[in-house]
DNA sequence: ATCAAGCTACTACGATTGTAGTTTTTAATA
DNA sequence: TATTAAAAACTACAATCGTAGTAGCTTGAT
């Protein structure tokens, strides 16, 4: 039943699901109104994602307002992106070396953002949850 | 003319060019053999996948060696590593927190790998300023 | 010269994905 | 109630990918 699913998105199913998760429940016309206008897809093409994203067990329908349908994730992006980056690593044997190599190299990554998520993490290791809702950037 | 293409590969395709990179210059059956038993697909299927690499100038056929040519990679692991690595990112918004989080979570990151790095390439780029003690092994 | 084995060249096919059009339903309104 | 605008539902289609079959050419061995 609620068991995390194995589910594999496509990047502009994971766009959706960004917005999905972000607003926690949206319509189609709600979702696609907060695309980046560059890259902004027409109605139905939303909608067809929509629809394989149900058919995957990603979203569900939960009611209707007016004529349209609401949905809401029925994952969490914890565990999608778990999955997409354990998958990720599996390309390079399951090592690590390369990314993060690549990631010292943009400087993306530093021994100070290391050591601020290995003491976040050392905190924060009895509360398992899944509630994260905040995107760290940087 | 020799510029380093931008060229997309799937995972089997990767994985062609792995045996390629590892090997410098090989036959169609060479790298077929090379495979994983398990998964291992028909030797027509390694052509293909052949011919598909050559469509994205990522071989080149070099010789003929009684009847099998042999191909060489033209491009490297390096760019097609940063790629694979960059492409990824933007999945995250170019964010490299989710994927740094994992890593650690799955103990393939820690402090010590990431200070190892880190002073390599303060070594290898300029011995400027002096806070470099340990060298990395490996 | 013949022939088997291996190789190339060509073709095929289903699944997935990005993309969107067409038809039908439904809710709001004139 | 008849009209209409929006959404749902269904359908389509091309590109890519994993996968492999088949036909025909090459070559080394009889």
């Amino acid at each position: 039943m609620a068991k995390p699913k194995e589910v594999n998105l496509t990047k502009f199913e994971l766009e959706i699901m960004e917005v999905l998760w972000d607003i926690g429940e949206a319509s189609v016309r709600e979702v696609q109104e907060k695309l980046h206008e560059r890259k902004r897809p027409a109605y139905t093409t939303v909608q067809t994602i929509f629809a394989r994203l149900e058919e995957k067990d990603a979203v569900r329908r939960t009611r209707k307002i007016g004529n349209a349908f609401l949905f809401e994730p029925l994952i969490t992006r914890k565990s999608v992106y778990r999955r997409l980056i354990d998958q990720f690593l599996d390309l390079f044997g399951g090592s690590a070396e390369p990314v993060v190599a690549r990631l010292v190299e943009t400087g993306k990554l530093t021994l100070a953002d290391l050591k601020a998520i290995e003491e976040q993490r050392a905190v924060a290791s009895e509360p398992t949850e899944g509630s994260n809702r905040k995107r760290g950037r940087k």
